[in-house]
DNA sequence: GCAAAAGTGTTGCTTTTACACCCATGC
DNA sequence: GCATGGGTGTAAAAGCAACACTTTTGC
């Protein structure tokens, strides 16, 4: 009883990850392959999100921490509960089926969606079971089941997010300069800000420090770098209460 | 199995009602009742959230309604689905125990939580099955299972929502004044604006119609009554991208 | 005429926006 | 010395915050 499956609940992780280097927001997807018996066919070949069943005795949180470090060998990520999806034809779409009938599916499984922030470079593609790549969410692969929307929605929350909270830095490094911030920012929203007004915004931020510290190994002027304090974020936040309707 | 409850999947109704008159932000929530056999004991006396099981053939957002309806007979109510609570230990409080033995319950329950926004007066607690009861949002009776937790996380959620998106009026009449918008945000956020601030700033929107109309039996001096508009809102709404953090 | 709540303006301050050129480095 | 991106200042406009008194009505 213990350690069995829900047959019928679900977590699905959609996992961001950061490109500093290409300044290309991605999401982290597993291939789906699956040929007929007699191997004449392909039945399935597309990707879709790590998602597991969740246990009995486990929270919902616990399952998604389990499936991310099963994902990515990583613990401690940024991590949210975003919503729920459970329509009767999430799993049925015809292409789905041979996948379903394969895997020995619930054909109504309920998902709780999380979404995790992380840099891409934290995770080794290498030395993992699955075939798992990114995509950058502005161009995503074909997806299996109801996942694309799933992502979607992942991406419109984090937007409105990282308006409202500084989890920007779970997707940068450490040290950061602030072009890369702005950048992040940039490709997470899809506008474009003045580079000026941004820098004066940012660097006003008492959480937001400038280190001794400067970028190596660039041809050009290398930049300062910041970090971002967590702590002081904390103790100097105060909510703001303006209506902006 | 078309019409199947799954056992396993609730979805719970948070109806957030606002009654004009009194200000208070209220929760409608159900008397649970249970004695002992022999009639000697009381067992269970408290309140919950309305909720039901899933069906299989159903989405989570017609279940939420399909709740809503059977709960007040209103339909096209305003409707979110906030998060989903799946611990494993929600329901089995030890006194919980003894209705969930009465009723038959699974004691792994997820359920999908929503909440509502509508006018007390708006639901009829006369005429209806259950017993039910408003009680103000900061003045909640003793609940069952882990439902005070689902009603404070549906009301954090509404904080923020009602500071970046009009839903306000949902929990207001159609013709309101400007001191009944500002006393319901006060109410709902727990802080207070200066008036004459507050009321520049909404009459300034365009989606704010002075309607030709006044208060009337009011031994005051009567005030103007404002309708919103949806559809100038939605037509002249643009996202707003200042990073606040 | 009095109680009750509605309604009204101004000023200083902060924040946002718009905008163009020089700087430091590696090659 | 040149290519590359890094870094800088100012002025106008908009929005926000603080503040106290007069008006209109029903009774």
């Amino acid at each position: 009883m213990k350690f069995e499956k829900i047959p019928n609940i679900s977590v699905d992780c959609v996992v961001f990850g950061y490109d500093t280097i290409t300044k290309s927001l991605n999401v982290l997807v597993m291939k789906r392959y699956l040929e007929s018996e007699t191997g004449s066919e392909v039945l399935v070949d597309d990707y879709v999100l790590t998602g597991y069943h969740v246990y009995e005795n486990e929270t919902l949180d616990d399952s998604a921490t389990r499936v991310l470090k099963e994902l990515t060998g990583l613990t401690n990520q940024y991590k949210k509960q975003f919503k729920a999806f459970g329509d009767p034809d999430r799993l049925t779409n015809e292409k789905d089926l041979p996948w379903i009938k394969n895997e020995g599916f619930n054909l109504r499984t309920i998902t709780i969606a999380y979404y995790f922030l992380l840099k891409t470079e934290e995770v080794d593609l290498k030395n993992s079971a699955h075939q798992k790549k990114w995509f950058p969410v502005k161009d995503l692969p074909e997806l299996g089941f109801d996942h694309r929307h799933i992502i979607l929605e992942a991406y419109e929350d984090l937007k409105i997010k990282c308006l409202a909270e500084p989890v920007i830095f779970e997707l940068l490094p450490d040290k950061f300069t602030i072009n890369e911030v702005q950048d992040l920012y940039q490709s997470i929203l899809g506008i474009e800000f003045d580079n000026r007004n941004f820098r004066r915004k940012l660097i006003n931020k008492k959480y937001i420090i400038a280190i001794d510290e400067k970028q190596v190994g660039v041809s050009k002027k290398p930049s300062q770098l910041y970090m971002f304090s967590k702590d002081i974020y904390k103790k100097i936040f105060q909510k703001n209460y303006l209506i902006s309707i």
